[in-house]
RNA sequence: GGCCCCGUAGCUCAAAUGGAUAGAGCACCAGCCUUCUAAGCUGAUGGUUACAGGUUCGAGUCCUGUCGGGGUCACCA
């Protein structure tokens, strides 16, 4: 249960028995918000109802505060209402309330957090979507976990997530790698193909599809004309590459539910289905664009072209669907793509792009509200670009120069737990410097570290209690029996506020589509267990193992597993696994 | 030139629907190890939220403009 809510189930039954409300309540309700107030020193909850809500009523924001104070103190949870600043009410819950919560963790162990907020709605992700002409590098990493986390999150809080790939195997860029792929299988037959010439993919990665294709097939595409060999060199090229993909996917712990072609919908006729359908609603017209302003490309030419009328829904000019000699747009099959999406089911779409495509985003946008009669909503999410770093200093990644970082050279070298980590530690719309060295630093400023460690230390609690206390059982539905009556002081009594919160921010992280918001919050929870720790460092009294005192120890014992449970809680929505041990 | 994103402490970054005195880490300064992991913690210093207006009980957040950084602009995907 979100404490949020339930605190604001409180004010609003305050509310309903203020007489003077009664004909506003309808109306401003949904503005009155509960939430923790910026200085913890006001109290465990502020909520501005008074202030929303005074002007309808005809008074004075303090003097309805005065009178939901005098309600909300009648409840068994509130220790005190009062009025503070301009008409805030500051609540202060009793030791009680915290506690039951900490049993909630426990109950609940690594559900805990999990919401009903998405009632089985159906989202789709798409995310990663790469090209299918070579393996993933480090600068994709970012798409597919951002994605990835956001789709965990999205069915921890009640969704239901469709994880999907779009295959773009239907233009020009797979015919060029399968003629580099032919030229890779001459080579592995004994030719001497010399230098990779241009308009060719010159990875080296080739090299192992074209002696692959030659096993298979001998020299039976040798002496053919493209024309032959082409579709079927094709097909063979792009399934190693996405073979290749899904095993680095897998890697990085992601394994999508559907992989679509791109191909696959040109070729069933979807595209033209799609097309034909928004000329029949007359929102395709023939035009021809204006040159773009400022610097004018040395080709550009006036030519008359099929165009989508997006200006319509809200993009800025209306959009080419067909290039001048009559056949689609990337843009085109992209909007069959999504209606084909919508059709099943999937009303709200979560797109997850790389920078280079912000301005792909209104035409999206605007022809997925054409094609779905408005009632369809993307959401795009922008990362921003990956600064590879090591030791401070920028990593090269070129193609041509052969310095190119493949994802799973990244995996090989920091770990699939540290990519996924610090990939959400920046909004996906602020650019993020990677530094292969300092992610895997075991100190403060890494994150990853950090929030290891603290869960490790509470592992360490445990073990620790486990030889003192052989006969307890230690798992958190075993501790969610004890007597929590000890939990007294302000440090305990804060750890489990902040355990608390973790399911409010599920939801609230869910609703806004932000994953990054996970790892804060296991970073300032981690905070606050390593400083309740080290009051133990000061106070013999208050470690979390107290000789002679079980009672205590218990109730303690209880918090430590209630930390460790929340902190696994969160990495497994980030796809972490929580660790332990670090000791090595 | 149009459009999109960004601009917050010396540095790297937070701040749910507009909420109270804008928060962390690093760096710098002062402390804490015979101790459940010091790979850690506590405290101090540090701000005209790029700038100028506007909206209102209230703006880092919304609107307009300016400046600065990045991305992008049909016949690539």
């Amino acid at each position: 249960m979100n404490i949020f809510n339930e605190v604001g189930g409180i004010v609003a039954k305050a509310m309903e028995e203020i007489p003077e409300l009664a004909e506003v309540l309808d109306l401003a309700s949904q503005r009155v918000a509960v939430e923790s107030p910026r200085d913890s020193s006001h109290g465990d909850m502020a909520t501005n109802a008074a202030m929303v809500l005074a002007k309808r009523a005809g008074m004075k924001p303090r003097d309805l505060a005065e009178k939901l104070c005098v309600r909300l103190v009648e409840h068994g949870s509130v220790v005190s209402a009062e009025v503070a600043g301009p008409g805030f009410i500051n609540l202060r819950l009793t030791d009680g309330y915290w506690r039951e919560r900490l049993r909630e963790v426990l109950s609940a162990d690594v559900d805990y957090g999990a919401s009903t907020i998405g009632a089985g709605r159906k989202v789709n992700v798409e995310y990663v979507s790469a090209n299918p002409t070579g393996p993933l590098h480090a600068a994709h990493a970012r798409g597919a976990v951002i994605g990835d986390a956001l789709a965990r999150l999205l069915a921890k809080a009640g969704f239901e997530v469709c994880r999907e790939y779009y295959i773009n195997d239907a233009g020009a860029q797979v015919d060029t790698l399968a003629r580099s792929t032919h030229l890779r299988y001459r080579e592995a037959l004994g030719e001497d193909i010399g230098e990779i010439p241009d308009g060719h993919y010159p990875g080296e990665y080739l090299k192992d599809v074209g002696e692959a294709l030659a096993e298979r097939d001998g020299e039976r595409w040798l002496a053919k004309d493209e024309t032959d060999w082409l579709a079927e060199v094709r097909g063979f090229a792009i399934e190693r590459m996405v073979a290749g993909i899904k095993t680095d996917l897998g890697r990085l712990g992601i394994d999508m539910h559907v992989y679509s072609s791109e191909r696959a919908l040109v070729e069933s006729g979807g595209v033209d289905a799609v097309m034909q359908t928004l000329d029949d609603k007359g929102l395709l017209y023939t035009g021809v664009l204006e040159p773009p302003k400022g610097k004018m490309p040395d080709d550009w030419l006036p030519r008359p072209q099929r165009l989508f009328k997006a200006t319509d829904f809200g993009d800025d000019v209306d959009r080419p669907i067909a290039k001048s000699d009559g056949s689609w747009t990337y843009f085109a099959s992209d909007v069959a793509y999504h209606l084909d999406k919508f059709k099943r089911g999937y009303a709200e779409m979560i797109d997850v792009w790389g920078a280079d495509h912000g301005g792909y985003v209104k035409r999206m946008q605007s022809a997925v509200r054409a094609i779905t009669a408005e009632q369809g909503v993307l959401d795009v999410k922008i990362c921003q670009i990956v600064h590879m770093m090591q030791d401070g200093k920028p990593v090269r990644m070129s193609k041509r120069a052969g310095t190119f970082v493949t994802l799973s050279d990244v995996i090989d070298s920091v770990g699939k737990d540290v990519i996924r980590f610090i990939m959400l530690t920046r909004r996906n719309d602020q650019p993020l410097e990677f530094d292969l060295a300092k992610v895997i630093e075991k100190s403060r400023e890494n994150p990853v570290f950090y929030v290891q460690y603290a869960h490790a230390r509470c592992h360490s609690v445990l073990r620790l209690a486990h030889d003192t206390f052989p006969d307890l059982d230690l798992g958190a539905n075993g501790l969610a029996g004890v007597d929590l009556d000890c939990l007294t002081g302000s440090g305990e009594l804060g750890l489990i506020k902040q355990l608390a919160s973790w399911p409010r921010l599920v939801e609230s992280a869910a609703e806004t589509h932000e994953p990054h918001r996970v790892a804060f919050y296991l970073s300032e929870l981690a905070a606050g267990f390593h400083g309740l720790w080290n009051k133990g460092k000061d106070d013999a009294t208050l470690r979390f193992i107290v000789e002679g005192d079980r009672p205590r120890t218990f109730a303690r014992l209880a918090l430590v597993r209630g930390v460790a449970t929340v902190i696994a809680s969160g990495l497994e929505v980030m796809g972490v696994e929580p660790l332990e041990e670090l000791r090595s």
